[in-house]
DNA sequence: GATACTATTGATAATCATTTTCATTAATAC
DNA sequence: GTATTAATGAAAATGATTATCAATAGTATC
């Protein structure tokens, strides 16, 4: 079967059949969406672009497929408090992409930062350090989002 | 009518007042049961307890009191991964109360700390200030949690 | 390529926290 | 007290996400 133009094999291929997922048509086109957005898609978003193609591909798949990319750490889910998970790649064929956000309250627009992450980074680690000691806690991840107004909204 | 223990002025009654509302008994139940706990309760939790002391009032009322008091900013919302919001006093009769969070993602224990450590302080002035001007954006607000495994759940 | 095994799928129904609706009740101003 | 209208409860509606289950399609093996 013809398997549209996305190569014999992605970066990402590797490491699904690696813990015994198959490799399908849907979840391919799932994640080519994926990689070719840069915003933080909804589950209905996806399905949408998706279908517009294949139109054999229902929104229980991608439901199902983002719940294993999530698993698998190849994909974000975030709450940005719209009623619907988000969901953005976590890494790519470059590698890991960690990132924090900015939410408008206004507008909802949401950015990804990455630039302040060095300095932040160094000071999280002795902000964890302290905390994981003094509540004998063991810190795997954090999740960090300042809430404001965006450029558009700042001035009312 | 006869109200309760709560003497005549508790201290959110003012502000309650100022912005146009009234003061019922299901809001001052609704409040009583926030005051008195220090946990993050679900608004059927707090239905529930209240409930059990007015067995008139509706799950419907806590759920429109709690959206009063979270844009009054009286009440903290969060989302702590399980399907329902989470609801906790945000300013108290002693004033603002800021915290972070510490979420154990074996247990769901959800500790909180205020004792922030003076490097925490200082990173999140710089990261503001510098994400701020590098994104003309106005920042009003952060969430702050950190993931991992607490004390009960780290030795496995 | 054909076969067997079983993971994956789509259509549908179910779940369940939260919202809406709307007629009734009660807090507040006068 | 009376009038005004915010607040309420019961019930139905909503809407994102999950569960069900028979049909389909990947994959390993021949
Ligand atoms: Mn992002
Ligand atoms: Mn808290
Ligand atoms: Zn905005
Ligand atoms: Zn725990």
């Amino acid at each position: 079967m013809f398997r549209g133009g996305w190569g014999q094999h992605s970066w990402w291929q590797g490491k699904f059949r690696g813990c015994g997922y198959r490799i399908t048509l849907g979840r391919e086109a799932i994640l080519d969406v994926l990689s070719k957005s840069d915003k933080h898609l909804s589950a209905e978003d996806i399905y949408t672009k998706v279908h517009s193609k294949y139109p054999n591909v229902g929104l229980t798949t991608v439901y199902r497929t983002l719940d294993v990319l999530v698993n698998l750490g190849l994909v974000f889910k975030s709450d940005f408090g719209d009623k619907r998970a988000r969901y953005e790649l976590a890494e790519g064929p470059k590698g890991a992409h960690h990132h924090h956000h900015l939410i408008c309250t206004n507008c909802n627009r949401v950015i990804d930062y990455t630039d302040f992450i060095d300095e932040e980074i160094e000071l999280l680690n002795r902000t964890e350090k302290g905390l994981s000691k003094k509540y004998n806690f063991k810190i795997t991840n954090h999740l960090i989002q300042f809430y404001g107004l965006c450029s558009n909204c700042v001035g009312k």
